[in-house]
DNA sequence: CAGCGACAATGAACCGTTTCCACGTCTATT
DNA sequence: AATAGACGTGGAAACGGTTCATTGTCGCTG
């Protein structure tokens, strides 16, 4: 099976190379007979373009790289996933690396893409990306965990937040507790300023115990457990009515250890947890969580690569509406 | 900043553009002494050769492709994630796709990896993969859900099984349930075969009602839990006893179908299912499961495709034990 | 000591596109 | 009618590596 190249097609078609290349990418400057003909003769053969040649010549890989930190957390392979989808309707593929949250391995990995030459990358970066030099000249987007001095694509983490607890307020609970992220991660720190707003505008007799509550914890499901297991070792009268951990991850390990206390949920104890990933509808009894819009993030990434929509400018990031998804983690308190 | 090519980095160590590129391919014929100057200029310089050159002339494309029906699936993101180290070890980078168990997209992703010549893909068929001609003269390897007359790799589905329904045997249980994948998925007939034979060979009183429990059903949650409702939808001396789902998200899914039905587990219910998934290790209380070993999967089909392990024959595929991981949902049955 | 093979290194051809420039034709302008 | 510009196409250079045939050097052998 000899391959077919594009003098090939040239020469069945009767045309030069440059010409069948032109009709390749649709180049204006081709008239609609030869166009028709020319692509005629390329089905036909079932002439497929090399990508390397193209690439070498025209400096275009058609390829994205993403890096993220870890593929086994839902939320970044459905992050993934919906990029992939983007990438694909215009006619791109997707390189994913995992960085472990490690930053040399992160550095590493986008050195690897940048000589893979991929025309951009989508960068979750890991949790010290302090260390990090973005190389330039190179588009790189920041997704969900924004950079300061660079721009990126989020949702809008504090208002989601705000959204829950403002939620959980409405229900009539006082006493409510929040899990954070790590003191060092942005998205955890955006977290936490929602909820601290949330209570502060509460005021009055909420207002004051609102610091009180707050246990730092990594944003997965064993660190969920233990400031869990923290924030309700407490007297009845003094433990929080209800919960807001910042991942469904956390309130999940949340939900074990208010259920290893023999405290039931949502009658004795409400949670309410972030990122929406399709685990939380399946938990018994269902997540109540803060779903974050992953689809339209990895859409908006992948435009602003595709020179569709303009790179946000630095420190101006855009961010995503969040929004509540109601499930049976939640209820009014009981008296004390 | 004028990008350095392997014409500089020759005229700088003052040998041939030949020479350098032996060295940068360790090719033998290469004295030592100069293959350290050159390594010296390289790095020096910080030259990266240019992988679409390269790949047009060598026709390597250190690529590999891997196309899942669901990046969503735990399952399936722990593959792509143990395969994307793998390769990195060695160099090669993974391009995803996803092909959401749709036939006809699936045949689309690897004409496109196939036109983007990748040295080697690693397939997970989607359900309806009859229709699938695989193109010749590419190395593919076609990992967890085997198409007959293809070879490929996965772990041993039947035998899996088997340990996980002799565990319940083996506990007293006689009534067992299983849960089973669709009906023409061929990882599902395995494991179901699986079920049967561990059965029958149980002989007895077991033997005879073996077959009046089975549930068809789809892996996913909600189909798990519809799958429990019908097997525990009968009166209390009939229903069984304890149930085998043939993926951890139907076991979760029957797990709330009892949790519905008011049925403790694992006082009155057992329930094993099979993956291994994180997700396992976090319902309450923790799933018993038969855990795959899918690191080693993913490593052994990236040793295949860099031929560091020979092709299995066709019909000849590699099967890998998997492992029982005891949780809290089985106990011994309750007399009746 | 001549001849030979093995080995290192060179230099140019080559891979398959895209892109640039030149050329001929056709239309619009003066 | 002559000239300018616009337009469509052909032809060849260019991209940045790898590979192959070739040349030049040794060390050995007969």
């Amino acid at each position: 099976m000899p391959k077919v190249g594009i003098r090939d097609v040239a020469r069945l078609a009767g045309v030069s190379t440059g010409t069948v290349s032109r009709v390749l990418n649709d180049h204006p400057s081709v008239t609609q007979e030869l166009r028709t003909r020319v692509s005629g003769i390329i089905n036909e053969l079932g002439y497929m373009p090399d990508p390397s040649a193209r690439s070498m010549r025209s400096k275009v890989s058609r390829l994205i790289g993403i890096v993220i930190p870890d593929l086994t957390n839902p939320f970044f392979s459905e992050l993934v996933q919906s990029a992939e989808q983007a990438a694909a309707d215009h006619g791109y593929n997707i390189i994913v690396m995992t960085s472990f949250d490690h930053a040399a391995k992160e550095a590493d990995r986008i050195r690897q893409l940048t000589s893979r030459k991929v025309d951009g990358i989508i960068l979750v970066p890991s949790n010290d990306f302090h260390t990090l030099k973005l190389p330039k000249g190179l588009p790189i987007v920041v997704v969900d965990r924004l950079m300061p001095g660079y721009s990126g694509i989020a949702s809008d983490h504090s208002n989601g937040v705000r959204l829950g607890v403002e939620y959980l307020l409405k229900l009539g609970h006082c006493r409510i507790g929040f899990i954070s992220g790590p003191k060092h991660s942005v998205p955890a720190n955006d977290r936490l300023k929602g909820y601290l707003e949330a209570m502060e505008h509460a005021g009055g007799a909420v207002q004051k115990i609102g610091s009180t509550l707050v246990a730092e914890a990594a944003f997965d499901y064993e660190s969920g457990r233990s400031a869990g297991n923290y924030l309700l070792a407490r007297a009845r009268n003094e433990r929080p009515t209800a919960i807001f951990a910042s991942s469904d991850q956390q309130a999940i390990g949340c939900m074990r250890a208010a259920y290893d206390l023999g405290i039931p949920i949502p009658a004795a104890l409400s949670i309410v947890g972030f990122d929406g990933i399709p685990l939380s509808s399946m938990t018994i009894p269902r997540l109540t969580t803060v779903k974050q819009p992953i689809q339209k993030i990895a859409a908006a990434a992948v435009a602003v690569l595709l020179n569709e929509q303009p790179v946000p400018s630095i420190g101006n990031s855009t961010l995503f509406p969040c929004e509540l998804s109601e499930g049976e983690t939640t209820a009014a308190p009981q008296p004390d």
